[in-house]
DNA sequence: GATGAATGAGGATTCATTCAT
DNA sequence: GATGAATGAATCCTCATTCAT
């Protein structure tokens, strides 16, 4: 088994790029050993197979990124500050490293197999601390008290996601980043407008003896 | 050039089932003909290859879908009713049909070719469809103004498909369709509690028998 | 089992393109039938196999061009001027009908099966028909009597065959007709210089006052 | 890529067997690779495609072929000489190496692809070696002067071949080599029975003390 | 530890050919 | 007689993986 670690990273990097640019299986352990400078051979030292060798990609990430993300929340207050944070910070991960990003959405959707793996506890976590936030929100009364915590975290992963895709596919959203605070504006408040009914419909109420009506209609659809 | 519709449609039945079960690169046209059964080259009578196959599933179903939505959605009321139905109606189609799900989202994020295919379009113009009702809903006022629509969207695809592959891998939501008031109550009205206060103030201030109506402009952009 | 002559005619002619331009195994029986504007299975009802369908090309031809040899040889006197006739006949023939020869020399050449068919004795007789002429001239003394008469057809045939060959690959000699009185030339002949000296020389010397004049009807034909 | 230059020779040897048993289409990786007691993906190692391998067989021998050829003509005198060696060294060539013969008759015969690969430089190097012979010969009055090199050659060349197909096919000239000398001599003095005429029959007539001159003009283009 | 060389296993695709209509 | 449709059979080639050195 082979330990230089210099090499090692190599060889996920090199597997992380070629993965990321041709699929799974288009991309060759050739490809991914000459890209590495390694023999083929060599690959099998580190790796005991082509798909260990990918699944092995999210979990040097994913754990910087986790620890990192712990570190940053510590000094954010309120749920909704961390939620945002995390929105921001998971944007930012994949806008600096496309190929992870590409790497990560191809192995998430596409393979079955990755869920049964030790390498998915850091994607795990990941979604359990999102929970925990949405659940801490909503017991201090900052978030609403009906929400169904797993939705709004495949909310917010799956708009993420759906945003990198557009981005790896169309080359669309520029920055990605950019876009967080529309992402978080829609997910605080909604796309409805306000209900600015209660005040209205009390005047209304109140201004008996007024003779013309108006606008009532639009009003009460207001929902 | 094979030209039964009925074995055309056997073939693209039994690829929907295998390429869901497999993967697209596990999936063999063995497998796929012994499901139609027909033979492997009466495939290559009626798909000129295994991706010409693949592509072509979705094509069958969208049609169909957009279709249907458009008539669905004639009779519908309000901008936001409309998103709710189509909601509701890509949950309904996924969880009815898990094996198109799973085709679907392994096209979308597997295949960057597929964009560029002309059996895309349907897809493209599901997306427009969206932005329409989301674009007329912010005119009408109905939507918030400063919504970004590709966002908005991105939100709602996003989180479908994230649903959607969640029941796949890890059959968690068992119903699929429940979710969906969750679902457009939080892209509605945001995840957070509202600000209960306005409404009293409001009240208090207008209920001094005043002739002139002002105020709401500022009520309006309390959000 | 197809009847209508002009269809066969069509099939054939069709095969003898195709056959010309892709080689035996690359071309298609699709390729044909699109060509003769008939359908594949078509072709079966007229010919029994791909393989009958190349051997029956040559029949159509040689007959006509056997019966025609017959007819101008009758016409030609001595048998060198008919051995030329006939290195002639066959070079206009493959000039007129390159894709004809490209067929001929792909079957006689790769093909050991056509030797056992019966399409091969119109090949057979030409044959004969040369070593006839060859003989012959041996016996009339018009040839060296020390020729082997199937080597003296191998030279024509081979030589004749290497130009169209070369032609068909290189495109080189424009004419392969105009190269005819070159290769008989060198076939009557030779390539050697004749060894001048002896007889004429001393016939010069020795002429000296002679008065009479005669002999050169004799070397005027030689050559 | 396999380097073993003994595993290499074999694959050749093996290919060289089974292409001239079966021809090109018939034959099949797995034949050559059995034949070469390697696996199928060997083959793969040392030529990139079936088509790669069989230009290879030429390459090899030829390039002995020619080096011994420049040996053995350094120390033949006289232009015919060399000539008659060089059809010697061919026929002997293709009788001892009848698989050899095969393979490089369907080379140049079938494939025009052939001819626009480097390994065909080897044969074309040993066109032009003829064709020099050829116009020494002419150049140092061995040979006549008017002949058309290009068509020699093509003489030689395609009767060679012709005799080698047809023992291929016919099984019939036992021997080649035994063959040459006929060849050459045709090649050399053609067919045509010389014209014992002149020098003997003119001696006789002319020994009668005539004056008259006569003849020399037409004696000398009996060439 | 690194690798050059070898290979087993596997799959998409092509086409000549058949046959019911 | 003609053909559209269906298919059996066959093969090249790729690549992940192994292992002796």
């Amino acid at each position: 088994m082979g330990k230089n670690p210099t090499k090692r990273l190599a060889i996920l990097n090199s597997a992380e790029h070629v993965f990321a640019e041709r699929g799974f299986h288009e991309a060759t352990i050739s490809d991914i050993a000459a890209g590495a400078k390694v023999s083929d051979a060599t690959i099998y030292e580190y790796f005991p197979s082509k798909e260990a060798l990918l699944f092995a990609i999210p979990a040097e990430y994913s754990l910087n990124f986790q620890e990192q993300n712990r570190y940053v929340l510590k000094y954010i207050n309120g749920q909704a500050n961390k939620l945002r944070a995390i929105v921001l910070r998971l944007l930012e991960l994949y806008q600096d490293h496309p190929e992870y990003a590409n790497v990560i959405i191809m192995i998430l959707k596409t393979s079955r197999k990755f869920t049964e793996t030790n390498e998915y506890d850091v994607i795990r976590q990941s979604a359990q601390l999102m929970r925990k936030i949405i659940e801490d929100g909503m017991a201090s009364g900052e978030f609403r008290s009906d929400l169904n915590p797993a939705i709004v975290r495949s909310m917010m992963l799956g708009t993420i996601e759906h945003l990198v895709v557009r981005k790896a596919i169309l080359g669309k959203p520029e920055n990605l980043v950019e876009q967080a605070d529309s992402v978080v504006s829609v997910l605080f408040n909604g796309v409805l407008e306000p209900p600015e009914e209660s005040a209205i419909k009390i005047n209304l109420t109140l201004q008996k003896k007024t003779r013309g009506q108006d606008g009532q209609a639009e009003i009460k659809d207001s929902e």
